[in-house]
RNA sequence: GGCUGGGUAGCAGAGUGGUUAUGCAGAGGACUGCAAAUCCUUGGACGUCGGUUCGAUUCCGGCCCCAGCCUCCA
């Protein structure tokens, strides 16, 4: 039974869909202005692996995976402006350059990723109906605003009230605001912005309506699965809650989902704060499977502390795992020691806790090193239990061989590699140990460890 | 000021009222020409002060420390 804690109770409980045909989750996505940076790649892997679990408790049939993409807002704007170029020439590059790092890091396709400037019509209609229920006012500068102080529950989902709030603890209060925790639902457009006709002028929507418009649109008023990184707690989806809830009049959200930061230095990466790194920025120094697969050691809810030292680590873990796959051909077995498999998915159902799932990966390795001399086809069926449950936190797809010789500065080739390989097998031969160390050291030197067996030497990158 | 989380061995990171997490790193052994990989064995831990208990790292309370949110942010 899967559990998950949800944000919203602070608490888990068992996670049962409204319709069980149709699981419908929702993630809020990122606003394409920059390269992803870790932080987004957690995100991404994060509810990918929720995604991934869900489907196989409910078949793929049965989910929809909806993750949005701002892109319009006023970031975007900037940015274009600063390369002077149309923001959605911007925006569609930024997305391109997204699409290729999650596909890099195996994050599967949601169902639907719409994009605010598709929704327009159903984000001005939501607006419309929010003013016409009376949760809207216009201010002095022309921007329609949410007024806070009309929903009752206002606070429930970050777990304050409004006069707990601090407000202005960190930036200056909005002049036109009625209350400090009010939020844009209409912005006005300035000269030269783009802008989009309402009845309120031209201009475009803010953040918080595009979210609340298109989860209602693409999974209806009310569904089992919203989530996203912790920053968007509040106000964010607090205020997603207060405009769906107040302009369909039905419960939104079932289980509100939040993923903790990447912190580097016990400090939170951000781009506010400058201290981060870019996917692309990783995924030259490490294969896109070690990023992946570090982002899965730590809890979806602990923070995650960035570091080379960590992702080095990373890749020796996922080095050991696919080295225990080379030379099997994995094969369904009957008779396994299903104890894996329990409490891989034990682990899973616990509001999916990937450290200790991980933790079974390197015992089903060992339980294939153990017998992969006495009894091959219990070691290929340990290693299709292997390939399967990793299979569904998107690691160990790719083949053991290419996964340990990828990768290195290319200061030797294959071909190279295989001639100084023949050398040291002459040398070996010929009982010229010194020769065939020093050829050794010398692939060393250049990354290449390796390794004599009884069937011959292989090789891998160090 | 309000609100959330958290402090576990060298590092990372799970978990539990009494019994091995796991990975990387370390030690010893097997294997190897020597290594590497692998296997076997193994050292090392639960911020602090109290309380509950036969027994607490694990429950309760105080304290100290850290991070995050109360603009935008995954």
């Amino acid at each position: 039974m899967l559990q998950i804690f949800n944000t919203l109770t602070r608490h888990k409980a068992v996670f049962v869909p409204l319709d069980p045909t149709r699981v419908r989750m929702y993630v809020c996505g990122i606003t394409v202005y920059d390269f992803c940076h870790v932080g987004h790649a957690r995100m991404m892997v994060v509810f990918d692996v929720v995604y991934r679990y869900l489907v196989h408790l409910f078949g793929s049939a049965q989910v929809i995976y909806v993750r949005n993409i701002t892109d319009i807002d006023d970031k975007i704007i900037k940015r274009a402006h600063e390369n002077q170029e149309d923001y959605h020439a911007t925006a569609t590059r930024f997305i391109a350059a997204m699409d290729q790092d999650l596909r890099a890091l195996g994050v599967l396709t949601p169902s639907q990723e719409p994009r605010a400037t598709e929704f327009m019509p159903q984000i001005i209609d939501m607006i419309a109906v929010l003013e016409r229920k009376g949760f809207a006012y216009r201010a002095a500068n022309g921007d329609l605003y949410y007024d806070v102080t009309r929903f009752g529950p206002y606070g429930k989902l970050a777990g304050r009230q409004l006069d707990d709030m601090q407000a202005g603890a960190r930036v200056e209060v909005g002049p036109a605001k009625k209350n400090p925790f009010d939020f844009v639902l209409w912005k006005a457009a300035k000269a030269g912005e783009p802008a989009w006709d309402s009845p309120w002028g031209a201009g475009r929507p803010g953040w918080h309506i595009e979210c609340s418009a298109m989860s209602v649109q693409c999974l209806g008023e009310h569904f089992d699965i919203h989530g996203g990184g912790r920053d968007l707690q509040f106000p964010h989806h607090e205020n997603e809650i207060a405009q769906s809830c107040a302009a369909t009049g039905a419960a939104f959200v079932n289980v509100w989902m939040h993923n903790g930061f990447v912190e580097i230095d016990k400090e939170k990466m951000s781009k506010s704060l400058g201290n981060f790194f870019t996917i692309r920025e990783v995924l030259a120094k490490y294969p896109p499977e070690v990023l992946r697969y570090f982002i899965l050691t730590s809890h979806y809810r602990s923070p995650l502390n960035y570091s080379d030292q960590q992702l080095d680590a990373a890749r020796a873990a996922l080095t050991t795992l696919y080295t225990a796959l080379r030379d099997i051909n994995p094969r369904v077995s009957t008779h396994l020691d299903t104890s894996f498999r329990q409490r891989f998915f034990a682990a899973l159902d616990d509001d999916f806790a990937t450290p200790e799932a991980l933790a079974v990966l390197f015992d089903l390795a060992h339980a294939i090193n153990r017998c992969r001399h006495s009894t091959p086809q219990e070691a290929a069926g340990y290693a299709h239990e292997l390939r399967s449950l990793a299979g569904l936190l998107g690691l160990l797809h790719a083949d053991p061989t290419r996964f340990l010789q990828a990768g290195g500065d290319n200061r030797l080739d294959d071909a190279m590699i295989q001639a100084l390989i023949e050398q040291r097998i002459a040398a070996r031969n010929a009982k010229n140990f010194k020769h065939a160390d020093q050829l050794r050291d010398q692939l060393l030197a250049a990354g290449i460890v390796l390794e004599d067996g009884p069937t011959g030497t292989t090789w891998r990158r160090k």
